[in-house]
DNA sequence: AGAATTCTTATAAATTTATGTTGAAAAATA
DNA sequence: TATTTTTCAACATAAATTTATAAGAATTCT
């Protein structure tokens, strides 16, 4: 029930895999090695960054040892953020941030379910940041050095 | 961020309304009072209520006097099960219902807060009934009776 | 100049959303 | 019981959106 497009999860994928390798010398990363390691087409890759950018989450750095390399630290990038530069600011149904979508908010039971439903998802995106995703990622690979 | 279907919004208005006939007499409602009710085309009605008949939340009544009715009390049906039958098993991300969907669970970092993101919704809709959403409604527009 | 990489635009496939058309089943009525 | 009405059921189709891939241009580094 309710589903995240997949621009939402490969965006946040990635994010986190520009996190993992922000660590080091914070270099940038080519979206070839993203797309080899998480296994997305890297022309997808491409569209899915586009708003990551506009957002000014990732910097792009053009031209031969180029890439692109998270604008702020990942403890200071919320989850939060990375979704609503991806998924828009929609919550569940457009009128929870849109009043004028529909047409019936006076009446419509359901508006205040769904409001409450996507307060829950607001508050607990809002409160995990890229680095507390880094950190369980490091928790379920602590072999891997990147 | 991160969408209600269609189905699942008109799913659950529909439902709504099947429930705020139930009080009296209990008699059946035909799709095309909820559609004029609603503002849904009765073709599309026609194709969300045959999930929630599937899933024997609402029974049908054929011919002359006939239409829909639900299947039980509104206090006895839950949100979640109005989804479920709605939108599926799919909570944010396949994989957090169907294990075998991702091959990366083991390595991902994302999949622990899809999955408790959807714990969330989950619990929610679970203790929300469509008595709830009736009294809701009752609250919003006490003049209507329906 | 040449190689590496992002950026832009185009396009195709799949899914969701929505409407139209016709037919079959059940109940009411005469 | 035959007829008529009401309503659900099934199938087809079209528009819109999401998902995904392809090709080439622009930029930067060496
Ligand atoms: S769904 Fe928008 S007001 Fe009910
Ligand atoms: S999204 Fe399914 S395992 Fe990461």
């Amino acid at each position: 029930m309710i589903r995240l497009s997949t621009k939402g999860r490969y965006g946040t994928r990635l994010m986190v895999s520009l996190a993992q390798h922000y660590h080091n010398r914070r270099e940038s990363i080519i979206l070839k090695k993203i797309s080899d390691e998480e296994e997305i087409s890297i022309r997808y890759l491409e569209q899915i960054i586009i708003p990551l950018k506009i957002a000014r989450l990732v910097k792009s750095i053009r031209g031969a040892g180029g890439g692109y390399i998270l604008a702020r630290d990942p403890s200071n990038i919320k989850l939060r953020e990375i979704l609503l530069a991806l998924e828009g600011a929609c919550c569940l149904v457009e009128c929870v941030d849109d009043e004028d979508y529909c047409d019936r908010i006076k009446e419509c039971a359901t508006y205040e379910i769904w409001k409450n439903a996507s307060s829950l998802l607001k508050d607990y995106f809002e409160n995990t940041t890229l680095q507390d995703l880094v950190e369980i990622a490091d928790k379920k690979n602590p072999s891997v050095r990147k």
